[in-house]
DNA sequence: GCAAGGATGTGATGTTGTAACATTGCATCG
DNA sequence: CGATGCAATGTTACAACATCACATCCTTGC
């Protein structure tokens, strides 16, 4: 009560709670970590969640129903994500030639994209070097 | 009773099931709809579609937590799916483009790719030409 | 026949995501 | 200053998706 009663929303918290981090976070694991911050409820994480995936400051990982914060809000390109099985750390790029190919598989099918899940799973080179074979 | 217990596996079954559908089923939905045919809990829907998926038979669709018939069993490469976000229905294709396009960035990031998730949502030709413009 | 192993049945449980509706804080306007 | 509106939040319940643990059944090879 000493201070400000809300200066940040919820959706600052989670996003702040989410930068910097190699690996994404599943929305009830983002809620255990943020209790002591007044987040209560998952519901209350979603919602976040939905502003942050709608303004681009985070991605969702489908594969893992988990979340990440954007490595560059203003990229207006499909990311890529390589996600390392072994070490959980997930990588975002943006491809200037996968962009085209997708551009050009769409304009074969007739398709109009709006958005596009690409997500690469396998190892990193670092984890590769670490168990160079099993 | 009257008849052969078990000819089939649940696993033929699923994949019947899922065969020539435009739209993929979620491991519930399967459940329901095979009831009849015997199938009676999620942990058996789930063990047909582990097999069917290990064995490339089936894919699993991450953004929609469901399950298609592959179109072509012997491709090698990754598959990518057009999902239509009005009907619904997934289209996979196998594109060699950006099968190398995925190479050229995994090349350039120290990357190993295993397993890759390309799924682009959007509107089929079909419903763009029905509603024009929102 | 019978043992071994794969497939199945069953019930419970864990995880992820939404619906529905009440409330609060704050800005604006008459 | 009260009325109004709106976005964010709180709360509860529930739906949907996925897995675990353990018992049982079926087939196959001997």
């Amino acid at each position: 009560m000493a201070d400000s009663p809300r200066r940040k929303t919820h959706a600052e918290r989670v996003f702040e709670h989410l930068q910097g981090r190699a690996k994404p976070l599943s929305a009830y694991r983002i809620l255990e970590e943020l209790r002591g911050e007044g987040v209560t409820a998952a519901t209350t994480v979603y919602r976040a969640l939905d502003r942050l995936v709608a303004s681009g400051r985070v991605h969702r990982i489908e594969s893992l129903n988990a979340f990440t914060a954007c490595c560059d809000p203003d990229h207006d390109a499909a990311p890529v994500f390589e996600i390392c099985e072994d070490c959980g750390a997930v990588t975002e790029h943006v491809d200037a030639g996968l962009t085209r190919s997708i551009a050009a598989l769409s304009s074969h099918s007739g398709f109009t994209p709006e958005h596009c899940v690409i997500e690469i799973r396998g190892r990193c080179g670092a984890c590769r070097a670490e168990a160079p074979t099993i």
